[in-house]
Order: structure tokens, then sequence, then C-alpha cells
DNA sequence: CCTCTTTTGTTGTAAAAACAACCGATTTGT
DNA sequence: ACAAATCGGTTGTTTTTACAACAAAAGAGG
């Protein structure tokens, strides 16, 4: 676990939280530390959670695969990414989602009910964390309606074209790299591969932008 | 501002404080009661809010409409709900949607610095309101990726039955209304209304669900 | 009660996406 | 280094949707 602690560290969940403060809370919130080799199901549509997590190591993604084996992708998580928040409230349903590993991964599990309610420990920064989960909650909502906004599109060029943008913006630059293949492009945006293969070789010829592999580039 | 007390009381934002206590604590939070008629815009795309704010009456539309007039409706805001969520954290960008009045309105805006750090005055129920908070948002993380799952449906028909699911296990009766008109419904789902008449039509005939005006059932 | 407006359902056509099948290139594991 | 698997691009066909135009029904207002 100690390990983990400079990631932690870098987290929105701790920022302003020293290490070794880190390292004293990690007892008083109830951290428990799991791994998970490639592919393995970390949480499971229908299971019940009640604690937040954040990946410390690999890769997630929060995906349905629906009866037919047609998968959609909610969202990818990267190291330092917290997930499991929709369901920290008493009255949370059980998870409509999977979480699966796409590289051997780490995951630290916290309670949230130690994170909420103020302790009688010696965690000054109780509060401070507290503030910054509900920062990061708000957030990961705006993520999501964003995420909503390249889903309300209709064509497959439109949501291609909202995403790429909006990458862009995100990592200010005008040249940048996705964390998805095609197909799990695809799957994010839900529409078909070849289509949307198709449709940004369009894009690519019509100057609009130019990419290899998972680079792409706005021209 | 006083006649409304008992609608924030019911809200989930509010639970556990009573109404005197609500009272004291609008001050506190420096609470801001505006009117909006049918029509007018609460918020608009591109402005910057620091508050949080609940709908106390009326009916609103968190929407957005692109350049050649195609509406999205993200979602919808009754009586006692919350938004502007999203936007609460200090590095929070400018925001992406309108929200519109569809009915004449009344919304309180409250300042959330003041709900997140506990103040010295009175308010012992700053810390409960803060944790409510905290689960709102969660829920309302929770929705959005329910709505993000009808829309990751690859055809209207899907999205429809997704749905309309949806709203009858939200609601606990297989017979149940919506919030939306056909248009509007349309443009929640984001595909077109006449294409999505008849897929209702259709699946009526086919006897899986029976509906009249906005009021539906599964069968 | 009648008119005007809004809402909903219907239909035909054009456009787009899904699907399936295939190939070449790249990557991975041994 | 080689075989197998994965990945990305291409094409043709089928299915579905978008779009447009219209008619019927419902609702609002004088």
């Amino acid at each position: 676990m100690k390990k983990y602690i400079p990631i932690l560290k870098r987290t929105q969940l701790f920022s302003g939280v020293n290490e070794s403060e880190i390292e004293s809370m990690l007892s008083c919130l109830d951290a428990r530390l799991k791994y998970y080799k490639k592919g393995e199901y970390v949480l499971r549509e229908g299971e019940r959670v009640g604690s937040l997590a954040v990946l410390v190591e690999g890769k997630l993604h929060i995906q349905n695969d629906d009866y037919w084996g047609n998968r959609s992708i909610i969202g990818d998580i990267a190291v330092g990414e917290m997930f499991g928040e929709a369901y920290i409230a008493p009255q949370s349903d059980t998870l409509i989602n999977d979480v699966v590993a796409l590289e051997d991964s780490a995951v630290i599990f916290f309670n949230v009910t130690c994170m909420v309610t103020t302790c009688s420990n010696t965690c000054r920064f109780h509060s401070a964390v507290a503030q910054n989960l509900l920062f990061a909650m708000s957030e990961k909502n705006r993520k999501l309606v964003q995420k909503l906004s390249h889903m309300h599109k209709r064509t497959t060029r439109e949501k291609l074209i909202s995403y790429l943008s909006a990458e862009s913006k995100r990592q200010n630059s005008s040249s940048f790299s996705i964390p998805f293949n095609r197909q799990q492009l695809a799957d994010f945006l839900s529409v078909d591969r070849s289509a949307m293969s198709n449709e940004l070789c369009k894009l690519r010829d019509e100057g609009l932008i130019a990419f290899s592999k998972n680079n792409f580039e706005l021209l």
C-alpha cells in the first residue's frame, strides 16, 4: 500500500494533503488495496458497492455488454482517477456497469462513511478530502454531460468531430492522443467500427484531421 | 423566499433539516430567489456560474441547441431538484448547456463555498447539508450514466425500450407518465420525432406497450 | 362554438449506418 | 524468427434513420 502513497498524493482526491498525512489517513479511511490481472473484472453489474475506489496502477474501462455481445464503453479510468462515486449514497441501487481491467491494475478502496463524517482522530485533513471529493464529483459530472453531448450527435461524423474537438481542447493542443483503439472508440461513441473507420478516413482525405494509430491532429 | 421553505424541506439537499433551521441557514448560504417567465433562460451556455441552484417552482430543461437549430435535451429539472452542481469546483469551466424555463419558474441560488466550509455561525446543520449535497451529486451522477446507457443504444426502438423500462422501474409501476411530449422525448433521446412516433406505434401494435398522451404502460 | 395553433401519427424518399466479409499490416507470444 | 492473433481499412448489401410533407386530432383562446 505504502508504495502508492506518492500516486495518491497527486490525485484530485488528496490534493493539498501531504504524504505523511495520507499515510495516517489510510487506516482511518479503511483503505484496502487489491490487484487485478488484465481482463479481470474489478466490479460487476448487479453488485452492490459501498466504497469509493481509486486506480493507482493500470487502466480500466467502465463498460456494459448486452445480451448479444454489443459493448458500450461508458468511460475509461486512468491512474489517479476515482470510480464508484455514483454509489456512495446509502440509498444507491446496484451497479449498472462493469468495471474491467485493461492492464494489470491496482485499486485502493476507501470507506466513504469515514470520509464524509468527521472523525475524532488526528485526521485534520478529513474535511479537505471531503471537499476534494465533492469537487471531484462535480467534475466527473461535467465530464458525463460532455460525453452525453457527443452521444447526442446524430451521425458518426458529428460524434467523431465532437469527441476529437473536446479531446483537443482538454489536452490543450491541436495534436493529441486518445486512450482508445478503433474498436474501443467505436464502442465509446456507440457506432459501427467499420463505418467509423471509413468516416475517419474521409475526414482525413478532406483535410480536416490527420492521424496515425491513436495520435490525432485537428487541422 | 419564506414561502418556499416547505419546498426546500422536502428536497434531498435539506433532508433532515427542519423548517426553522432552513430559515436560519438561508442567509448563511447567501440564498437568492429569482423568478423566470416561461421560455426565459435561467442559465446560458458560455456563462460562468459559481452557485448551486434549486428549482422551487415550475419546470426546467437542460438543453443545447446547435447552429442548425437541432435541439438536444440533456435532462429535465422538476421542483425540488438541484442543478448547476457540475460547476461548483473553483477550476470549473463555463457552462456547456442552456437551462430554460418551460413554465413560469422560481429558482433559489446558494453560495456553495458557504455550504462546503463549516461556518462559525449557529448552523449546526451545515455538515448535514454538505453531506446531502455529496449524496445528491452521487445520485445525479448515476442518473447521467443511466441516460448514457439509453443513448448508447443504436436504434430508436432500443432507445425507447431502454428509456421506458428505466422510467417504469424508477416509478415502481408498469404504468407511468413521462415529463416529455413527443418532440421533447425525441430531443431527449436524440432521434427523429416522426421516426420515433412511428416506432412507438409499432411497439404498441406489437402489444409491447400502451400509451395515450404522455402516459405509458409496459405490457 | 368556431378558429387558429400545437401536437401526434402516417407515408415515401434519400441518406446514413449497421452488418458482413475480406485483406493487408502490425503486434504478440513462444 | 515464425505463427497466431489483433488491428485497421475497404467494399457491397441490407436495414434503419432522417427528412419532408401532409393529415388527423387535440388544445387554446376569443
